[in-house]
DNA sequence: AGATAAGCGAGACGGTACGTCGCGTCTTTCA
DNA sequence: TGAAAGACGCGACGTACCGTCTCGCTTATCT
């Protein structure tokens, strides 16, 4: 009696969702010292040789793990004004990397600092993020062209500071003082 | 004739630095995979006892290599405008970063993210970096109090996200770009 | 292609008989300040993990090695007299211990003497033999079965007596010195 | 205020008991595995460097105060006969031996395992102690010379294989019945 | 329908780094 | 000035993971 139905000689989904699943459950519940490649085998019910198979190694991983994840996460706001659009995809995006993801993006950045493929995978990531950010100010007139990239930059420069160096808040409240600040860049009148 | 004088029953500081200096020249030339205890210590000419005997292990040695180097960087400017000042500061801190130490400043993330000890060291750090640059912000009136401390966090965030993430730019043109950037939240009439 | 066959998810055999083999030649060549495992591994072409999988340490190595090897060395005689089996059982035993053996038992009893288990495998490897030669004996019925044991005591007590304290000869001109000394236990006549 | 008086420039004789008495104790009390100098020297109240100043390792030590007190244990009995002679002596030695000394002899042969220097004084030593009872064997003129050797090997054959490899008993009952196995061979009548 | 092929869980394998322990040498400090 | 204290360079210990391999099985695809 198999806990997971066999796919033949056809990849098994099954297997990469569990992999997948357990590298993100032993980075929040036991920390990123107790993801090994066994251990994430053990937990997910796969032989070490399946995780080879598709994954060149531990930090490939996690990185499929937290893009995964963090893809399906920020929706785009459209409030009409850029306050409020920034304001929210702010708020989403803190409070989405403040929660259950953070051990995850650490995990992701411990991986890319040992893996150069990941590093760049990461920073394919973080660009296309950052490129998402940097579309929405530009729907607004009142933002130059030349100002969006750098906002954006600060936006998710804040973002991981806090998660990898001071573990500082990532929730509403955090999302609000940095868009208030934001936004006198944006609009020297604001800040008045 | 040994290559360092023995010190008897006191702790051998020639020991201490050349243990510094191979991880710093290991980080630097060979990349973080090679910094192993047993590499550090036949760089430096030392027994692997003799570093676990002053450092719980390998992560602490990064810690401490990259703060004893990191302090003696940065002088505080005073030319008299926030301008000036801010401008100074951020590009001596940014060269500082984005030169020689920039492996090292990986490093340290790498350390902090396999030991909270070590993050915790990495954090009480960064904190006196942030501090010294808003006690900077502060000496001039222009700047709020309560804004110096999110302008300090902005600034380390954006040489963090480079270091660790995007292996961005960190020179004078990109200090200037930032200074700019920030100058129009300090005073408003700035970007007019 | 590999040096040695990998054999799956079985127990590599012919991985554990390079490791004996490397016991056994280490010992012989290099003596025992040689016979490190590193040294066994590296000279077995084999994994340090592989050795510690299978045996609990240097000792039972060392003791694994001397009885699969001491095993099939002294046949069992049949010359019809007491005389010319016994001769020819202790001429086979000393020849054999006094050989290519000798090394190996000598580690064998060091590994005893540091290894509460291995000391135990040594007790039993031993009564082993004794039981054969005192089997031996009292298929002549001029030997009395109280006298068999101690008997086989006194050969096995000079044998290893000259292994492990005086270094002594152990030949077939010291086999025939102790048989005639025995004979005259066994029958007083004999050495009137 | 320290536990033993200094001595200035000539060697601490106080000392050199505490190394020795450390030694035996430890070998009784906490086994083969426990005898490292550090620890020695910690239970003799001794510094390292003082060990290391008189003798040349662990294993001369051993030796040492194997030799020390094995030699002040066996007298020379007298009671005129063969028989009683011999049966004083092996008593004597055997339950010396069997009892608090033998560890230390265990030891003994432990260090000489590892030490060609202290194998020559362990033959050395076995010499004598063979000497002494061929000499005894001699006095008596029923003894052929040529007798007296092997006889006195077949004594210290059983004992040092029962304290190496069976830990079979060194007493009294022991003593006597190798006593008679061994008149067989003095006076054939004997066994009769 | 039987043969073949690929994926799978399992686990042994050759390696490498870990952190600890003991060795024998060295220098300082104390009495 | 000998001895305690203890740091030092060295190297073996036993453990944990790595990434590779073969095994014995299951299921899908191809003849």
């Amino acid at each position: 009696m198999p806990a997971r139905e066999h796919t033949g000689r056809r990849r098994n989904e099954a297997a990469r969702r569990a992999v997948l699943d357990a590298t993100s459950r032993i980075l929040h519940d036991e920390g990123p010292g107790a993801l090994t490649v066994g251990h994430i085998a053990d937990t997910a019910g796969v032989g070490r040789q399946t995780i080879y198979r598709w994954w060149p190694g531990r930090a490939a991983i996690v990185l499929e793990t937290a893009t995964d994840l963090a893809t399906r996460e920020v929706p785009m706001p459209d409030t009409g004004t850029v306050d409020g659009d920034l304001r929210a995809f702010v708020t989403d995006t803190f409070t989405a990397a403040g929660g259950r993801a953070r051990p995850l993006l650490r995990g992701m950045v411990a991986a890319a600092l040992e893996d150069t493929d990941v590093a760049a995978g990461l920073a394919r990531f973080t660009a296309r993020r950052r490129a998402v950010l940097a579309d929405m100010l530009q729907r607004h007139d009142v933002v130059d062209v030349a100002d969006a990239a750098p906002l954006a930059e600060l936006v998710y420069g804040t973002l991981w500071y806090r998660v990898l160096i001071t573990d500082g808040p990532l929730d509403a409240d955090a999302a609000d003082a940095l868009t208030d600040l934001l936004l006198r860049i944006v609009d020297p009148q604001h800040g008045g």
